[in-house]
Order: C-alpha cells, then sequence, then structure tokens
DNA sequence: ATTTAAATATGATGGCCATCATGTAAATGT
DNA sequence: ACATTTACATGATGGCCATCATATTTAAAT
C-alpha cells in the first residue's frame, strides 16, 4: 500500500501533529506508539519508516512543537491572561507543549532536552522582547522568572484536585506576575 | 520469615522512603515495585502485604513526602536561595517532591491529586506566613506566585541540558522573587 | 507497459511488569 | 511448649508494548 510522496509526507505530519497532542495530554510512557499510528490514521506497521524508534518520536515531536509553540502577538499581559487561564489548564493536549512536558524531558533522551533547550532558550528572548523597553537585564530576569512563575502555576493547577484553589493559583500567579510586569 | 512488629513497621517505613527517593529521581513509571522492594532490602513477594496496589503505594509516598517536606526554619529568602540551588537542581531524588512529582500527578490517581492538594495548600500557607507581615492577601498572593516560580525553575532547570542556561534560570528567578519580596 | 522501489498492513517475538499463588519460617498467643 | 498466624520469599501468569519480519499494494522510474 504505498502511497504518494505528498501523502506520505502528510502523514508524517500528522504522526506528529497527533503524537505531540497525545503526548501532551497523557505523557510518554502512557501512548504507545501504536496509539499514535491509530490516532493518525494508520496502523503500527509504517511507523519505523517514519521514525527510527519512540525516542526519535519523541524527540522529533518535541522539536515541532516548541517550534510552532506560539507566544501570541498581542501584548505580555494578554498572553499571561490566556497562559494562565482555566482554559489552558483543562485542555493539556491542546496546551503549551513546556507545560505539559518539561517535567518529563529530563527522563527522556538527549535529543530531546536539546529539543527543550532550544525551545526555553527561544521563549526567553521573545517574552524579554515583548516586555516594555527598559534596562536589558531587567528585561531578561523579569522573562525567566515570569515564565517560571507560568510554567510552575499551570502544573501545580494541573496537579491539584480542588477547582477553587486550582483556580486561585492560576488567578494569584497571574495578579503577581502583573504587578511586577505588566 | 515472619518478622516482629516493629521490624515490619520499619520496613514498611523504608519501603516508603525509598519509594520516595525512587520516585522523585526516576518518576513513577521507571520505577518498578521490585525494584522499590530491592532497594528496600526485601523482595517483591511482601509488597502486597503491605499495600494494595503499586497506585496505593504511590498515593502514601506521596502523602508522606508531603507532610514531611520541611520548609526550613529560617528567612524565606534563605529557603528560596536553597530552594533555586545547583544543589537542589541536582538531587531530584532527596529533593521537593512538589518539584520532581507535581507534574506527573495529574496522570495518578485521586488518591495521589488529593494528596497534592492537600501538600499545597500548607506549602502555601508556610510561605505566606513567613512572609513579612503585611496585608493577608498580598502575602498570599505573594506565597503563590513565588512557590509556582520556584516550581517551575526548578523544573525548567532539570529539563535543559545546557548548564549555563540552566544555572541562569535558577539565578535569575531566585533573584526576581527577591526584589519582590526578600 | 513493465519493472522496481517503497509505504503501509498484518502478524510475530521477546521483554518487562503488576499482580497472584503458594511455600516457609519465625513471632505471637495460649 | 504448641498451635496458629503472618510477613516475607519464590515462583507463576497474563497483559502490554516496542520492535522486527514479511506480505501487499501502488507510486515512480524507465
Amino acid at each position: 500500500m504505498k502511497v504518494s510522496r505528498e501523502q506520505m509526507a502528510e502523514n508524517r505530519r500528522r504522526i506528529l501533529d497527533v503524537a505531540g497532542r497525545l503526548f501532551k495530554d497523557k505523557g510518554f510512557d502512557a501512548v504507545s506508539v501504536a496509539e499514535v499510528m491509530k490516532a493518525a490514521g494508520m496502523t503500527h506497521g509504517g511507523f519505523y519508516g517514519h521514525f527510527t524508534s519512540k525516542d526519535d518520536l519523541v524527540a522529533q515531536t518535541l522539536a515541532q512543537a516548541l517550534a510552532t509553540d506560539s507566544f501570541g502577538d498581542g501584548a505580555f499581559s494578554d498572553f499571561v491572561g490566556s497562559y494562565l487561564a482555566p482554559r489552558h489548564r483543562d485542555n493539556p493536549g491542546n496546551g503549551c507543549p513546556t507545560a505539559g512536558l518539561a517535567a518529563a524531558i529530563r527522563h527522556q533522551t538527549p535529543a530531546a532536552q536539546a529539543a527543550m533547550t532550544q525551545g526555553l532558550r527561544a521563549q526567553i528572548n521573545r517574552i524579554a522582547n515583548a516586555l516594555p523597553d527598559r534596562d536589558a537585564a531587567d528585561n531578561r530576569r523579569a522573562a525567566i522568572g515570569s515564565w517560571a512563575a507560568m510554567v510552575g502555576a499551570v502544573i501545580l493547577a494541573r496537579a491539584v484536585d480542588d477547582p477553587e484553589l486550582s483556580d486561585e493559583v492560576l488567578e494569584q500567579t497571574r495578579a503577581w506576575i502583573d504587578t511586577r510586569v505588566g
């Protein structure tokens, strides 16, 4: 059942896309190769034609997810607001790959760690550039601090089973960042 | 090979202690029941005399780890300094269970999530009480924001393969929190 | 058109692991 | 002391999964 070049390219894109969603939603370990392939509309057989291993899929998925990872074009405070929102907390599969996967990276291959490193560097720069223009060092510090707080807050909000506490973590972190940076 | 009551109680304590270290170090999925028992000095056979399942072990380990989780008795800025330190980053097994495990909680049982919820509540209160006495609402906001930033920073620092960037995440987050709260 | 190469499907294989079954010996109760 | 209970050891069992082998079909190449 050979398919056309473009079909294969699209299949590959779909595998990466679907793997990103599944990994973010359920974690690397809880998603099998067969599940990814099925979600992409194929069987497990063709997988090793696209990737050399599941670890390879993980690394490539991360690289794509972190590259695609849109910062949003508006003001920084708007970005913070949508990031620290129940809608984002409740949809990990469609959400930020850093919030969903960063903590699992340290158990992955060096290639995956390299992808995360590059993604973090880029995100810090994007945020620093979006901040009101002052001292560059101050902006970098604020970018790193804010990003750490945003990622941490979403992780904590997702870990907790009390909706009120979870909402509060998001909202208070948003307010805390705003008073510093907004 | 029955053992004395106290021996059994100590065995159970050792299982929980060792499981805490292993889970924090390698993640829930990467640690087998047999590995935990072996590290505790026994074989896998006796496990189900102490716990009803691996999920049960996870939940009880979390509850103990988060309860034991010492805040440190000194000033808040000292705590932040030791938390956002290379030594802590590089020793997840002996480190903070929230930094090591929070992101994995959402894939665990309700009992585990409940343990994390209670742990987070306690930690927020501890930090808020340690802050210089001002408006209670301000202190709570600062406690939540700082804690999110601390947890996020350690997770990011551990995810990255560039030592310089990793150090910078810790140090800048520390400085960012300090200017606000120290 | 015919041949060739390649993409995916179907169907093993082997390993790891949670859990269970059963044995054994030592501690506890009488 | 004896009987009984029980904590742990040893040794299955069954399921899931990554990976591989082989078959099939069809796009490309000529």
